[in-house]
DNA sequence: TTTGGCATGTAATCCGTTACATGATTAG
DNA sequence: CTAATCATGTAACGGATTACATGCCAAA
């Protein structure tokens, strides 16, 4: 059987919650786990073909007025597969942060363009935490009595403490750039 | 030209510091900045030769008694190429974490599962917190007049910051946890 | 009429890791 | 003798994005 890559399993996590087509999967993806995941077409159509061809997930062809629609549903052997995926430790993935990267060569003398690359991470975060606010709003709104309701919004949560790690961080670090260059 | 990738930036930055052989580089990169990058000889090697053919570095080929060592050095013109994208904004990476995805999949009968990848993720960050501590205090020590330290450790310290989150949030996961499965 | 949303897919390309190939020197 | 470290490089592969190609329907 061919490889199955983490987009295989979002795909598979999607197909829980609903039969879906790759467009609507896409939708859904982003407006509902966009706060850590991303897919694109290009990955997406391609994997639901592998899923379909490993028997994980089914086709259903509509044919309304419109175009086409492929509507995939998850087997009860896609459900196991996930299950037993989700039950394994993530694969560490390698470190890559071009802010930081940035930061530890830029040379002290240059103290303004520091300072204003770590400005621009904490607006993003703040703008992010704003984002995040409305998303957990949303969710309790919408979804108050689902019982994967805690489960969602732990991940938001997540998102929220990371983001608010980065504007403690950068309001600590523009003291000290400021405090220096004065 | 061809296109620069942010490992050739990295590559730039290392050797502002001093010049160096590729296989140095890499050392380097593992003893220094490995908590936010890494990188791997496949890209390092024809990276360097870019940017040689670039002229942002010179090669000098080194004969001792081993075998041949081609040490490179930073020239102006790619000192300022780094300066230039240094003031940059850092692109955009599309969000990945398997550790949230795998959470937001979980369902809430599978609590222990859940519990369990909050654990793991716990321990992690407070592992890497150790490695940040030990890291700041060689840096105080080793470079404690070096007037680039400052920058170094801001870099540390976002790391330690965002380990801190992580640390925060498991716990009060793993609260919520085991306080709905008892 | 033209833009935007629905809808599917492929091809080109990018950026990166892992594995492979080679070989000398040194320390156990 | 043999394992580790120094040292350079290429080839294969992987996983992902972006751009391309197509086309219908509804609304502005």
């Amino acid at each position: 059987m061919p490889t199955e890559t983490s987009t295989d399993f979002a795909i598979l996590g999607m197909l829980t919650l609903k039969p879906m087509s790759g467009y609507e999967i896409r939708q859904l993806v982003g407006r509902s786990i966009s706060h850590f995941w991303s897919e694109s077409y290009g990955q997406l159509y391609p994997s639901l073909k592998r899923l379909e061809a490993a028997k994980l997930v089914t086709k259903r062809t509509e044919s309304g007025q419109k175009r086409d629609k492929h509507v995939y549903t998850i087997t009860a052997a896609g459900r196991e597969r996930l299950e037993e995926w989700l039950a394994t430790a993530p694969k560490p993935q390698p470190p890559r942060s071009e802010l930081l990267l940035k930061l530890y060569f830029l040379s002290p003398e240059a103290g303004p363009v520091s300072a204003s690359q770590v400005r621009s991470a904490r607006e993003a975060a703040i703008q992010e935490l704003r984002g995040f606010g409305f998303s957990a709003e949303k969710l309790r709104h919408e979804y108050g009595d689902d019982p994967r309701l805690q489960q969602w919004l732990y991940t938001l949560s997540f998102c929220r403490q990371q983001a608010e790690a980065v504007v403690r961080w950068a309001d600590e670090t523009l003291m000290s750039l400021t405090s220096t260059s004065a």
